[in-house]
DNA sequence: CGCCGTTAGTGGAACGTTCCACAAAATCTG
DNA sequence: CAGATTTTGTGGAACGTTCCACTAACGGCG
């Protein structure tokens, strides 16, 4: 039961492999009648060209290697989408390959790609040490997503943190917040950035004095342990959490301690994952616009690719506030803390 | 600038394309010498297999195609660790393709997937219809993963959720329910058999007259309006959600209304994602043995690939309880309800 | 020392396409 | 209606590997 080839249909058609090659690929000066005879007979048989041999030949594969450091992280699956959508409108296909975070697995799936042939690399959120991304940058467009480059041959599409976190105290700010701390993200991705935006909004709305960091991390548990600090102070008015997860952490501890969110403390996320919109959380945060970045990727790839640009270019996407229950403003002065 | 290829390191290492075919590929009766020449002259060149030319040649990819309709869903990130794991071990790489549960997107990607020839075909809960994915059988091994399959070539492993939903209203028995109330989840896959497990168990225990099922659906307003719907007659003791979105909109709807959970009454969901594991909602729930679904996909392919089997095989896998915070027993008969 | 069996290495065919230069047929042009 | 031009179609080379049949070299053995 082999599969049929190019060969097999011209003979049936009773015309040259050169022709049903034509036919296949939509060329435009071939006789009706040929064409039909053949695309009939390809029906027939079952054929389908291979892309394998086309690739060969052509020497060149239209695919994009998209590498996610974590399918489990719902954040990638909508950059995908914008990547998906965009490549495609160009004629190209990606695939997707995984690695866990692990470093290693990473570095696999990287040299099947490689292998593969693919034409670009997409990169999202890799844990790859930079030199192993240089080295595979110069065999082929790459470009970094949710991870600044600093490499010439590196492109990079980031979300801009620095405006998210003042977006973030913004709000807070408008909603008469002046105590407003924020639990950070540690070494996570951004983290320090987040962190850096609202130190300068906090400042630029006159609160900095007011200014109050917590350690903690991008889990549940770095939002639950910046709870138990905030607690050996003074209990700031509302917490901007380094991301969802970590005020989701912040949520729970805040909830098992009787406080209520948003009457006695407002609670800002960041990324307006899925979570963040269920309503039992009903998070304000401040969402990404992954599909766009997505976007922006492939278009960064197919600058160099078929543009021919050789300089660097890293992209800053601007993020959006998404208000939902989690935040109001805060109680009037010296009015009483109710429990329920 | 163009890639090396097998010839250039042939003659920069004065030896036939042969023998450095042998060395790529590991083989055993090559000199050390030349090896080593072989060897430093690749790396100098930065020669990489083309993969493309080989599977060309060898007519084989070992490709696996894996047909996700969601990338959305958690619930497939966690299959994929599995396949790909799997995959490996036994030589195949994966190539992942989404179909965002639009039927035109998931055709084209299977498309790719052919016209690449993948030499395996796992569909993740695709919502292609049987015509389509029993033709592609004809092509390639295929199995169907979350949906179960009827015709003969093609194999699928689901998790048993009968059994599910059994395990479900067993827990709740335990506990000391009798009034134990299901939402359905509608048309979703596998509501069907949940319905039908939870009616059988709810007999099995004797509850019988006591089955009580209100339409729903796999979405958070599917628990919610199932809950509207449940408050119109006696109010039960426990129920039991086809999905956890739709736990989770219980949960939601039930908070509106001053009930309490677990106190007042008990909900348990179903598939165990993370939102379930999430300490604000806590919810006790079935999990399905995602990775080993996985991996029962890819050993169905391999059967099939290497292993010659020509039948059909339905693969049940069984599914566990996770008791969380989300049940416990009823309050006493006849104790006031409290409100807090 | 001649023969044999093994080991190390080679050259060319093959994989299924596209591309290119060219040929044949059809159409136009004056 | 002859020549020029356009349209339609063709055969063979090429893509970068692996596979296969084969050879050369080498050591062992009687």
């Amino acid at each position: 039961m082999k599969r049929p080839t190019i060969i097999d249909v011209a003979r049936g058609a009773g015309v040259s492999k050169s022709l049903v090659s034509l036919v296949m690929r939509g060329a435009s000066n071939v006789s009706d009648e040929k064409r039909q005879r053949v695309m009939t007979v390809a029906a027939q048989l079952g054929y389908r060209p291979n892309a394998v041999a086309r690739s060969l030949v052509q020497r060149r594969t239209s695919l994009l290697g998209v590498l996610l450091s974590d399918l489990h992280n719902p954040f990638f699956a909508e950059v995908i989408d914008g990547i998906q959508a965009e490549a495609a409108a160009y004629g190209y296909r990606t695939i997707l390959g995984t690695g866990d975070r692990v470093e290693l697995t990473e570095a696999r799936a990287l040299e099947t790609m490689l292998e593969l042939r693919a034409e670009g690399l997409i990169l999202a959120s890799p844990v790859l040490p930079m030199r192993t991304i240089a080295a595979a940058s110069r065999e082929l467009p790459t470009v970094l997503v949710a991870r600044r480059s600093r490499v010439a041959t590196v492109d990079s599409v980031t979300n801009d943190d620095v405006a998210g976190a003042s977006l973030a105290v913004a709000h807070l700010a408008a909603l008469g917040h002046e105590r407003i701390a924020h639990i950070d993200g540690g070494e996570g991705a951004g983290a320090p950035e987040r962190r850096r935006g609202y130190e300068r909004a906090m400042r630029k709305h006159g609160f900095g004095a007011r200014v109050r960091i917590v350690p903690g991390s991008y889990t549940e548990d770095g939002g639950r342990r910046g709870v138990a600090e905030l607690l050996s102070g003074e209990m700031p008015t509302a917490i901007f959490a380094a991301n969802d997860l970590a005020a989701i952490g912040t949520l729970s501890a805040l909830a098992e301690r009787d406080v209520r969110v948003p009457e006695d403390v407002s609670v800002v996320g960041y990324d307006n994952t899925a979570l963040a919109a269920v309503r039992l959380i009903h998070l304000t945060t401040v969402d990404q616009p992954r599909p766009e970045m997505g976007r922006a990727a492939v278009t960064l790839l197919l600058e160099r690719l078929e543009g021919g640009r050789r300089t660097m270019r890293n992209v800053l996407m601007p993020p959006s506030l998404v208000v939902r229950g989690s935040t109001a403003a805060p109680r009037p002065r010296g009015s009483k803390r109710s429990r329920r």
